[in-house]
DNA sequence: TTGCCGATCTTCT
DNA sequence: GAAGATCGGCAAA
């Protein structure tokens, strides 16, 4: 399968969000290949863009957004979630897509297993959530040693978790495809690399944007500054597309006396 | 179904 | 030291 051609990222992030919908996300790793049809994206327009990480300029962090287009910028939020962006137009411009959700159409058994062996973990005793996947191959690691109570009860989680929420969200869409810190940086307009961005295609081998659905776009998810700016783009009626949630300050931890 | 809250740690001021 | 492009659990409606 042939991924997208650099050039087509090699636009204002504005443009390449929308045309991102009805493509696909595949990462395929020694577990096996999981595929994903994106549809619901967000633009950020780096450096002129309030709500960017490259907004402050570059950091080690942020790197890979101020580099050529096609590359995936992944980074780690909220001290256990990774999520990921496709790199857009030129360095000068530091802009990016973030991947917000997907439907999984392929390798979904998979991408439930990992879905279900985070979620199980989150409500368990030890979330390790952070520091097994920062920079390492996390990859058939937890399933070792296992218990059967425990291996029953995740099995469990995993015939619960819905097909529509395997990768609802940008934290659940790196979840499914395995995506983390190691992948910061991975080209994604490459035949060889393990992530690839390609357009999705019917069986008679004619492009497809998801059965021609409209596209609606609306206000960012969850960013505190241009939050008026209506550059999250999703397809209209899609089950997989993530809850809309304003930014709303952070309480402060109350510490008794 | 909705809304609140804690988890957890990197990044930046 | 505070905030953050999030998520899942739980209580309340």
């Amino acid at each position: 399968m042939t991924p997208i051609p650099r050039e087509f990222f090699a636009r204002p992030s504005v443009q390449v969000a929308p045309d991102l919908l009805g493509c696909v996300l595949e990462h395929e790793t020694a577990e096996g290949l999981v595929a994903v049809e994106l549809t619901e994206v967000e633009a950020y327009a780096g450096q002129s863009d309030p709500a960017s990480h490259a907004y402050r300029g570059r950091t080690a962090r942020n790197a890979v957004m101020f580099g050529p287009p096609g590359h995936a910028y992944v980074y780690f939020t909220y001290g256990m979630h990774f999520c990921v962006n496709l790199v857009c137009q030129d360095a000068d411009n530091a802009s990016a897509v973030l991947l917000r959700a997907g439907r999984v159409i392929e390798g979904e058994e998979l991408a439930r297993a990992r879905r279900a062996r985070r979620t199980h973990k989150a409500g368990g005793d030890h979330d390790r959530a952070g520091q097994d996947s920062a920079g390492q191959d996390s990859a058939g690691q937890d399933s070792a040693g296992q218990d059967s109570a425990s291996q029953d009860s995740a099995s469990q989680d995993r015939a619960a978790l819905a097909t529509r929420d395997l990768a609802r969200g940008p934290a659940r869409l790196c979840q499914a495809l395995d995506i983390d810190r190691s992948l910061d940086g991975a080209d994604v307009c490459t035949a060889g690399s393990p992530l690839r961005v390609r357009r999705r295609q019917t069986g008679a081998g004619t492009n497809v944007r998801s059965g021609q659905r409209n596209i609606r776009s609306g206000p960012r998810v969850g960013v505190s500054a241009a939050a008026d700016v209506p550059w999250r783009f999703w397809l209209d009626g899609d089950p997989t597309v993530s809850a809309y949630r304003p930014w709303v300050a952070r309480r402060r931890k109350l510490v008794t006396p």
